[in-house]
DNA sequence: CTTGACTCTGGACCTGGATCAAAGGTCTAG
DNA sequence: CTAGACCTTTGATCCAGGTCCAGAGTCAAG
């Protein structure tokens, strides 16, 4: 295999994974990234499983985890047996606040498309429906 | 007709509206809400107009207007002519973007469902496709 | 060797929308 | 008159998720 790597400096890292090298640097201060082996000058020195890693952090941002959730995915993947029970357990519980927050979101469309559909766009503010809908009755 | 109302203080006001004081502060110092008279002490004295003010606030931003815009519609809604048109503009676009966000919405919750979905919620870590598709095939 | 790009640390700063604290002044019921 | 509730101001703090900066050290190419 061909695994082998060369070890990658943050710079790099940063580049391959599609995000800002302040970042890293963040994610590895709040624990979302361990902390990397150093050359001797301090620099840091990376394999390619970071890359890995901060890509895994991304998808889980784009599926709406907040940091803190991906802290526990991370953990909780790292739990041989227990862990796969309580990731589902957690995506179940994201994909029922996304729906949620699907709901609560076409709620305000209809709203806010109704009004939006009864409004001339002319004429005097009080005969605005959304102006009216808004202010519900009142001069401005 | 018995619109004379005695004059309220800041915190009658945010009874009234269900806001904090602090809010109405806020939004005073951020040109939402004109300065109110003052009694002879320095206490603010409200009229009941700014309770109508607060709820025309707080319904926009439920409809997911930023106080940014919410600033703008309270400018356009004092144009008597040219404000509805715009009015009706701003409340498009909020349309608008709050459509695009359900779509987005949508798409990741039909990922995340899926993901769900073929997880077993047993075994190996690597059996697990909600971290193999967040990890994408690399040991965590 | 020099130059320019890169990295290090620590800490300050940003956005939005508030919320709270401290130290003091005012109002009102009893 | 006094207690307690209410109000004033300025300025700090909070949340997430970063972003930026200064000043110093390091690395690779020419």
């Amino acid at each position: 295999m061909n695994t082998q790597t060369a070890p990658l400096t943050i710079g790099a890292v940063a580049k391959r994974a599609g995000v800002a090298i302040d970042t890293i640097r963040y994610y590895e201060r709040e624990g979302l990234l361990p902390e990397p082996l150093r050359r001797a000058s301090g620099y840091r020195s990376y394999g390619d499983g970071t890359v890995v890693q901060l890509r895994f952090i991304r998808r889980a941002k784009d599926l709406g985890f907040t940091l803190e959730e991906i802290r526990e995915l991370l953990a909780l993947s790292a739990d041989r047996q227990r862990g796969v029970k309580a990731v589902k357990q957690r995506a179940q519980q994201r994909l029922a606040a996304i729906e949620q927050r699907i709901a609560e979101l076409q709620r305000v469309r209809d709203g806010l498309a109704q009004l939006v559909a009864s409004c001339p766009g002319h004429g005097k503010p009080e005969a605005c429906p959304i102006l009216r809908a808004l202010n519900d009755g009142e001069k401005l």
